[in-house]
DNA sequence: TAGAAACATTGATCTGCATCAACAAATCAA
DNA sequence: TTGATTTGTTGATGCAGATCAATGTTTCTA
């Protein structure tokens, strides 16, 4: 049932009573993706949390120049939002779309944050999320910081072989930020 | 006295009973660093919170040629630690040193998670300490995904004056991973 | 299933910033 | 205070990776 995997997700992570995550569920609601849908309203602030059951997505930066960096995928079993904004209320600089068609399921963040003071629960599996996000973005921000486009493919490779294997060269060169070009050299030499 | 900035800074952001309050500050324990001094040791993971008094730390990732590239300041009153391995419990990545005379309250990191679980208000307080990282740690990853050179010092100097005030050029521009000769050239056109 | 559009590859050229070098200015240590 | 180290500035040169261009390949779509 559409709801199986979510259950899971939390369960695995978190001590929860059964009545508290039925709670929870019921404020979850399905939404299906074409590829290529946008998400977002330009200077809107984030108001859902998504849960991708099915499919991926992609989060991205704008350049002034209109291009797009790629900041993070989401693939199956994993939450996702344009978590700066979700948690300023202020509007989006981060835009999310389907790289697939994507079965999802989001919360409103209104009722995301409610359950934050009901459900301690929540407040500890809230609390993980975050120290996880915080960890991924370091790791990236290190990895931008001290290694140059050859060893962050490599990285990837090493760590999340699965990116390039399902990704297109064309995304793993901007989520490595990087030209196709630059990334089809490298990918001849190793 | 040693303790007050640090109460007022928790009761600032979160509500909580004075006498829970005592408790928490009673984990805190004084640290005086020399400038120049470096707070860990590589291969162990990190074992405290930081709070700072006065000063102001500088917090690095190594590069593999063992140069450095700095990842935030922590000036007075804010929180620091090398949060990744803080998190996950695995040998450090970032290190920490003081920049000058600096000043320090730390709480041991069993305290710090098992004060989590008995404190709800100290579980919030951390909630937003990740969320507030969190933030900050994207809106750095944009800027370097989005901008150039130029960019990113003039957003500095927009955002946070006080860094180009208070810090050396070498500083500063190994803050914004460029070199100081680059940061010198940019500063002669502006 | 054909034509169009997007993607991948390879070569040629360009450019932002690093690196190297030399010297002036500021800071430090005794 | 003085000599020594560190920092800041300016010029010359180098290079990783961007951009532009041409061609082949895959994938959408009607």
């Amino acid at each position: 049932m559409m709801y199986t995997q979510l259950a899971k997700y939390i369960t695995d992570r978190v001590a929860i009573a059964d009545e508290q995550l039925q709670v929870i569920l019921s404020h979850f609601k399905p939404l299906t993706l074409k590829k290529n849908e946008v998400i977002n309203i330009i200077g809107q602030p984030a108001r859902r949390m998504y849960f991708v059951n099915k499919g991926c997505l992609r989060v991205y930066f704008l350049k002034v120049d209109g291009g797009e960096v790629t900041r993070r995928f989401a693939f199956e079993n994993t939450f996702s939002t344009s978590l700066t904004s979700f948690i300023s209320g202020e509007p989006l600089t981060e835009f999310t779309t389907a790289i697939e068609t994507t079965e999802l399921l989001y919360i409103p963040r209104d009722d995301f944050y409610r359950l934050l003071d009901v459900i301690p629960a929540w407040e500890k599996f809230y609390r993980h999320y975050l120290e996880f996000a915080y960890v991924n973005n370091t790791k990236r921000l290190q990895s931008f910081a001290t290694q140059d486009a050859a060893e962050r493919y490599k990285l990837l490779l090493k760590e999340n072989p699965h990116y390039v294997l399902r990704l297109s060269n064309k995304l793993v060169a901007n989520y490595l930020h990087i030209s196709p070009e630059a990334l089809s050299r490298l990918k001849s030499k190793i």
